[in-house]
DNA sequence: CGAGACCTAAACAAAG
DNA sequence: TCTTTGTTTAGGTCTC
């Protein structure tokens, strides 16, 4: 199908423009590796990423990731950070924020805009009142109502999109809009303004008479740092179930990381305040420029206004669609959230991963709504790279099944290659089911149910996995009365992966790759959808005790991390040791016939007679402890 | 540098 | 005959 294209998008960013070294590298290793570098022979290469591959100017990514980036991570080589190396700095859920924010951010600047206009409008009357000019007041009474009517559009607008992107997921950028995927709402703008609303255009004659262009607006709006006088009102809006949005708190924590020598509302040689292009040919100047311009007058006064009623709007909406979610999350046996997933242990070594440098704090901070940190994968896929992979944490690396649970609705919805292995992967869909064993066919579902990713790479990945049910000793096929289905033999697939080093380079490599630009529009999208993780965070990985071993099976992957071992210093050999998990549920190779017979039955194992829920908890569980006793 | 794990690509064969 | 499912082989990357 179509999706094929779309496919291998993600890797398509082969850019990965070497210059972190390693990380770069590993940005094509997997998914690319092969065909990127020495595109043996297959040229496939792909460059498609029609979607995906946001086709952000340089330009404006430098501009973007200085902006965003934490310092320090800026700083390792602002020039040299793409999009995919941002993404290997940030996990998943931090793009998401930052995502959200940058949203946030933009749709302020329209607010403001709006604002400006009908400030005009007002003006307007009054010279015009006082001028005693007869205009017939009807027409006066009309633009206004114009305005008003546009800014409901705009406001239904922004929900619209906001609910657009929440349930597009899979979508990425429309081929022809030009810059990711921020652009959306802006483009729509000046049509709103131009066309729509207005019977006379009054919009965009006013737009004119500033001197204003909403389509410059829309340029501008990409601007996606917090214009430093408009941040204070925004900093501590909560939302209205009391929990600080993620979004405000970046904002916050971003109007520090301005990186020095540049200004948020300074960009590609030109003013970002919204509305006005102003060319400054270097920092200066524009700060001039923006001290007389933009000085604090009532004009700004009412744009922050604005703005925190924007803010305020999203928190709303936000907070609406969050129930929404937990409610069809409830609806669909996934427990209702209750952010608990923080106190993990996870928690901290995630925080310990700042040390890195890779990360940065702010983020975590913000946790509460949105889970940003992936205990499991946040951190350790981050590290994955470079010298992180070294770092002994093993506790770091979760399990997948936790990780997928905790990233569950991301994966689901952003076009984020995960950061599995397809054996971990499979394993997990094998694992998930009540019999612990799937046909091909049900496998591939359950790769396009679970990501996005895969609901659209549809080319390859396939072949990918049945090569590895072939490969793997750990994938059983057994003689089904339906046909063949594949089951999983733990002690094989324990055995099979020598522990890696914990950071499980191929992981984030895969990850990395996934993690093209357009993966971070979709992650955006994902983002907005995204509110409300906690509910995936299974408790059960809280479950100290539960049924812990009945069916240790598996400490996967992500990269190999978990181990079973004591972990304390060398990171070596982790999960090697399957001895330990006395384990080794079922299979191995056997006739199909007994196969049979044993799984059908009770559920192979049958891990937690109480902890009944769904596969992933049960799973969680036997994992977990898992890692524990090590 | 070699070993291993992983990945992608592709050729083939057997079934349905 | 076409598609799906499985198996194998080959060539690459990356980390240890």
């Amino acid at each position: 199908m179509m999706v094929e294209s779309a496919s291998e998008t993600i890797r398509s960013a082969p850019s990965g423009q070497n210059g972190v070294g390693s990380l770069s590298g590993q940005a094509d290793g997997s998914s690319g590796g092969a065909t990127g570098t020495t595109a043996s022979g297959t040229g496939r290469e792909v460059t498609t990423g029609a979607d995906s591959n946001g086709e952000m100017s340089p330009a404006e990514l430098l501009h973007f990731q200085q902006q965003q980036v934490p310092v320090s991570v800026a700083m390792m080589s602002p020039q040299m950070l793409t999009p995919q190396q941002m993404q290997q700095i940030l996990s998943p859920p931090q793009l998401q924020a930052l995502l959200q924010q940058q949203q946030a951010l933009m749709l302020q600047q329209l607010q403001e805009y709006y604002k400006k206009q009908q400030e005009q409008l007002h003006l307007q009357l009054l010279t015009q009142q006082q001028a005693g000019k007869p205009q017939p007041k009807e027409a006066l009474g009309n633009k206004q109502l114009a305005f008003q009517q546009q800014l409901l559009q705009m406001q239904q607008l922004q929900q619209q999109h906001l609910l657009n992107l929440q349930r597009q997921g899979l979508v990425s950028l429309q081929p022809n809009q030009a810059s990711g995927p921020l652009q959306t709402l802006p483009q729509d703008l000046p049509q709103l303004w131009k066309g729509e609303g207005a019977p006379g255009q009054p919009a965009e004659d006013s737009v004119k008479q500033e001197g204003l262009d909403l389509t410059g607006t829309a340029a501008t709006a990409t601007s996606f740092a917090a214009p430093p006088k408009v941040s204070p009102p925004l900093s501590h809006h909560t939302l209205p179930n009391g929990q600080p949005t993620v979004l405000t708190s970046r904002r916050d924590s971003s109007s520090h990381e301005e990186t020095p020598g540049s200004h948020p509302l300074y960009g590609h040689g030109e003013c970002k305040w919204p509305g006005c292009e102003t060319l400054c040919e270097d920092l200066g100047q524009f700060i001039k420029h923006l001290n007389t311009e933009h000085a604090l007058d009532d004009r700004s006064t009412a744009q922050c206004r604005v703005q925190m009623q924007v803010v305020q709007q999203l928190e709303i909406q936000l907070a609406k669609e969050s129930e929404r979610l937990q409610a069809m999350m409830a609806h669909l046996h996934m427990r209702p959230s209750e952010p608990k997933p923080f106190s993990q242990p996870v928690t901290v070594s995630a925080a310990d991963s700042f040390p890195d440098g890779l990360v940065h704090p702010p983020t975590s901070a913000a946790a509460p709504v949105t889970p940003l940190r992936p205990p499991g994968l946040g951190s350790a896929s981050l590290h994955g790279g470079g010298p992180a992979r070294r770092r002994s944490s093993d506790k770091f690396c979760s399990p997948i099944s936790s990780e997928l649970a905790q990233n569950h609705e991301f994966y689901k919805n952003a076009d984020v290659r995960p950061p599995f292995t397809y054996a971990s992967l499979i394993r997990q869909a094998i694992l998930e089911t009540p019999d612990r064993q799937l046909t091909l066919n049900e496998i591939y579902n359950w790769f396009t149910r679970m990501f996005a990713y895969f609901r659209r790479n549809t080319a390859t990945w396939k072949n990918a996995v049945r090569h590895n049910l072939s490969l793997h000793k750990c994938f059983v096929r057994v003689e089904n009365v339906k046909g063949a289905v594949w089951t999983v033999d733990e002690r094989e697939y324990q055995k099979r992966r020598p522990p890696k080093m914990t950071g499980s380079p191929t992981l984030v490599k895969n990850m990395i790759s996934g993690l093209s630009y357009g993966a971070l529009n979709a992650s955006y999208q994902a983002a907005l959808a995204e509110s409300s993780f906690p509910l995936l965070n299974s408790p059960g990985m809280l479950n100290p005790g539960s049924a812990s071993s009945l069916l240790p099976l598996s400490h996967d992957d992500v990269g190999a991390p978990v181990e079973p071992l004591p972990s304390n210093g060398s990171s070596s050999p982790p999960r090697l040791s399957p001895p330990q998990y006395s384990h080794q549920v079922q299979v191995k190779e056997e006739p199909a016939e007994a196969e049979e017979d044993r799984q059908p039955g009770p559920p192979l194992g049958a891990p937690n007679p109480s902890a009944s829920g769904p596969p992933e908890d049960r799973d969680l569980e036997e994992e977990l402890p898992g890692e524990e006793l090590s």
